[in-house]
DNA sequence: TCATTGTGAATGAATGTCCATTCAGCCCGT
DNA sequence: ACGGGCTGAATGGACATTCATTCACAATGA
């Protein structure tokens, strides 16, 4: 837990408006993330949430229209992650669609590693949203996982990858990235994040991989760490 | 209010209090589910559940100790059909231990479906209920999930399935059968129930089944209706 | 068969707690 | 001393839980 409340701020006094707001909200975003990944988002009061951000609660109201407005920004700041790094990935994975697959993968799981919960919350908490935010959701979770059902399109256009209903794989790939915060406890017992995601890998892509390309990605398809290669 | 149980109460005074018991205990449950179902566990007080079972607050804390307890209550009726309905499909399913786990996992679907979000309750509230409470979810969701695997590892035994981590695939199982309700929003766009199940298995059972048995599992491995055309 | 009464099921207003939200004013840099 | 950033006690509402009271009915006695 590196510093909290008392971290040192900047000389706030000496800012323009626009980057002290920008420098509060993130202050409150980092706070609201950390504790409802805690406790979930019903257990966090805008007290709770104040004390950890080391503001007052009414500041908080002055950056936040209220509660549900910060648990839709921490959700769209999870989302915006994966809009960030998984194209990223992407492009840092080569030409190949099936290694560009991979990396997409692993991206959305790192991305999950590190807001573990905060992940989860697009489920959870779909239900306190209001209807203009929980659509905001759908349509930004959907966006968010274009890159993905692209990268399939290609493999499946260069005949690497065999896939009936593209869609389908996208979204089950989410799922079982989601997964390793859904489903954390169970895991965590015989599996660090490195096996978790080679394994799922192995198993994903042994489902989508033309047969006749199977040896090419004897690297991906065998959950086993392996020295050579990267 | 509208007498919700469009089912004529049985004569209460003619039967012992124990099936009275039992009945009202039914009664409040079945409305808790439909309603945690549709707003969401922390949205429906305790005013609303009784109102919805058609009794008073009060007597909904003879059958419960609290609203914690009817959550755990709801999820615990879910788990306890996944305990009896998966077994008794993999038992109806024959000697195959394809054809079982296909089974199985439509058993799952199926379950799923019938609860839609009270299956979802196990995820979302996990933070709601107490340690207590948390364990015996964990336990009976991990015992839920035996059959599943012991079908996988039968099917590893006999060479029909080549999956590297069993455990894990068991997992995504769960997990893609959960999918049903934590993405029901997108996927009813373009697929029906049956197109959900036949889709996904066809896709577990790719990444799973051996190689030399593909050509026998034709029917499982092709997520097309069978009779239409391929 | 008809009053009488004991039992515990059922009620719902009252209680106490918790918490989101507000606002009257304070602090501090200029 | 002015003004905008900031504070935190006060407000009001929502809701879980309790409990004094009512009520239905079966068992009892005549």
């Amino acid at each position: 837990m590196p510093e909290h409340a008392s971290a040192p701020e900047p000389d706030l006094g000496s800012v323009t408006r626009e980057v002290r707001a920008q420098w509060r909200t993130r202050q409150l975003l980092t706070a609201a993330a950390r504790l409802m990944e805690r406790d979930g988002f019903h257990a966090v009061s805008m007290q709770a949430l104040a004390d950890e951000a080391g503001v007052s609660v009414g500041l908080a109201y002055r950056y936040f229209g209220g509660k549900e407005d910060v648990l839709l920004a921490v959700i769209v700041d999870v989302l915006d992650a994966f809009a960030a790094r998984v194209p990223a990935a992407i492009d840092a994975a080569g030409d190949d669609p099936v290694e560009q697959l991979a990396a997409a993968f692993r991206a959305y799981c790192e991305v999950i590693d590190a807001h573990r919960h905060a992940a989860v919350l697009t489920y959870r908490e779909s239900k306190t949203l209001g209807p203009a935010g929980r659509e905001r959701i759908k349509q930004l979770e959907v966006a968010t996982s274009e890159p993905l059902r692209r990268v399939i399109a290609d493999g499946c256009a260069a005949g690497r990858l065999a896939v009936a209903d593209p869609d389908l794989f996208a979204y089950d790939l989410l799922l079982l990235a989601h997964g390793w915060a859904l489903k954390h406890w169970y895991f965590e017992r015989t599996l660090g994040f490195d096996d978790y995601v080679r394994g799922q890998t192995a198993l994903a892509l042994s489902a989508a991989v033309a047969p006749r390309y199977r040896r090419r990605y004897q690297r991906l398809l065998s959950p086993a760490r392996e020295g050579a290669g990267t």
